[in-house]
DNA sequence: CGACCTTTTGAACGTATTCAACCGATGTGG
DNA sequence: CCACATCGGTTGAATACGTTCAAAAGGTCG
């Protein structure tokens, strides 16, 4: 798990991992917080963990110790049904909260794994309800990220229960761009960081399916899609795919 | 909203109100607590609202004031899509907590009705986030309750994303089969206090297709079905439903 | 360069949907 | 209290959409 370093490199880096110092902090668990309120989270978050593409975080079914905020990088996790079927639940990145699931029974429900090399911060759990007893900001920035979870997951239920594999795809597409664009990168030009049948399994479609929809997308002019490599050609042609079945 | 009611019905209602001596509180937001928290609890949950068979709690849009315990009755939740396509998020029984999703923006983001006569408990939130600062208890026990509605979606995002019409319905079945059971009702025979239509709705099926399962399920014995009445005949058999596909 | 994985595309198939008719239960007004 | 209207549920037949099976091309990595 741990990369072995020699002390002196461990000291930097925990130098390095202050919150307070971060980017990503107004997209993150201390969004909000001010800056006396961010030292103390600084002391809370004091180790990243560097993961390899392919490499998972944790696994169903282990004791929940600390929260994951991915610093940079992309991830994916998976529920896992009895049965071994085994379907994604979301793609995170760069300021995204992981493990919230686990909260509820103690160990986590699903499985994480990075779809490229990623930085996460580890948030022990325990502190962090003790600190947001006393910073009642800490306290209602972790309540809205688990709000807006359930308010996300709802979302992929509509997607899920309603919608032609078109309307999924432009959904999807239309989300992942949005989101890079409140990271500060292009919303019309990005790489996939999953497969065809990664994005199948989180939109409740067959690869080949996806693969179709893509095609298909590109022949009308929406995108242009080349591998992994998307550009939005046509952003309000795509906004329209959702409404056109009304 | 508000029915209006004599000073002294109102005083009743209050003592009345009490999580401490409610039948519910070790399924509810009080699970856990000693005595002297849950008087401070009282304090808190002080008003409940009746809701008559079709009437609405709140809506999509509405801020926040307060979550809901539902305290009697049946409820069903409801996201909607910007273009009027509407689909059940899930259905409610006692012990439920309603509203978590406003939390994350301040609004609700989905509608909720009630499906017959229900009574709810009102817990203003401002005040419970202040509670739940000074008791421990109280703060995991909010976060358990929205960790575990993450994933109790996502559980619904697999079935929605990997099973078949049969397969959702069985699923269904036994997950409503067991929540009664765990609220001291009976396991095997129970009254559906939704339509078809809504059944499907929430499991991403129209509402002949739901019929149709139902019908075949009952010609291979596994459950006895007239109207709203359910009879399940063979839980061995319905689990075996859901492992039929591997 | 060769092995493997991912993606694309075609054709046949199957499951759920759509359209339609009918039945039964429920509730309302004469 | 019954006639009638309405709503919810069931069932059948035709259709549509996504899946499955299969083959081949393009990428990636040793």
């Amino acid at each position: 798990m741990k990369t072995g370093r020699a002390p002196r490199l461990i000291d930097i880096n925990i130098l390095r991992v202050a919150c307070s110092s971060c980017s990503l902090r107004e997209l993150c668990l201390p969004a909000g917080l001010d800056s006396g309120e961010m030292e103390r989270m600084d002391r809370l978050v004091t180790h990243r963990h560097r993961l390899r593409r392919g490499a998972g975080l944790y696994r169903a079914g282990e004791p929940l110790a600390t929260l994951f905020a991915i610093r940079s990088g992309f991830m994916k996790s998976c529920v896992l049904h009895d049965d071994g079927r085994e379907q994604v639940a979301g793609f995170h990145m760069a300021g995204d909260v992981l493990g919230l699931d686990a909260i509820g029974g103690g160990s986590h429900t699903c499985d994480t794994v990075a779809l490229e090399d990623t930085e996460v911060c580890e948030i022990p759990f325990a502190s962090l309800e003790q600190l947001s007893r006393e910073l009642p900001s800490l306290q209602h920035q972790l309540h809205r990220i688990m709000s807006r979870e359930i308010v996300r997951d709802h979302g992929v239920m509509l997607l899920l229960g309603s919608m032609s594999a078109e309307e999924r795809l432009a959904a999807f597409l239309l989300n992942l761009s949005q989101r890079f664009a409140a990271r500060g990168y292009s919303p019309n030009e990005f790489r996939l960081r999953m497969t065809r049948q990664e994005i199948g399994s989180y939109l409740g479609l067959k690869l080949e399916t996806v693969s179709r929809a893509f095609s298909r997308f590109q022949e009308r002019g929406l995108i242009l899609v080349r591998q992994k490599d998307v550009r939005m050609l046509d952003v309000p042609g795509l906004k329209a795919v959702l409404d056109s079945k009304r």
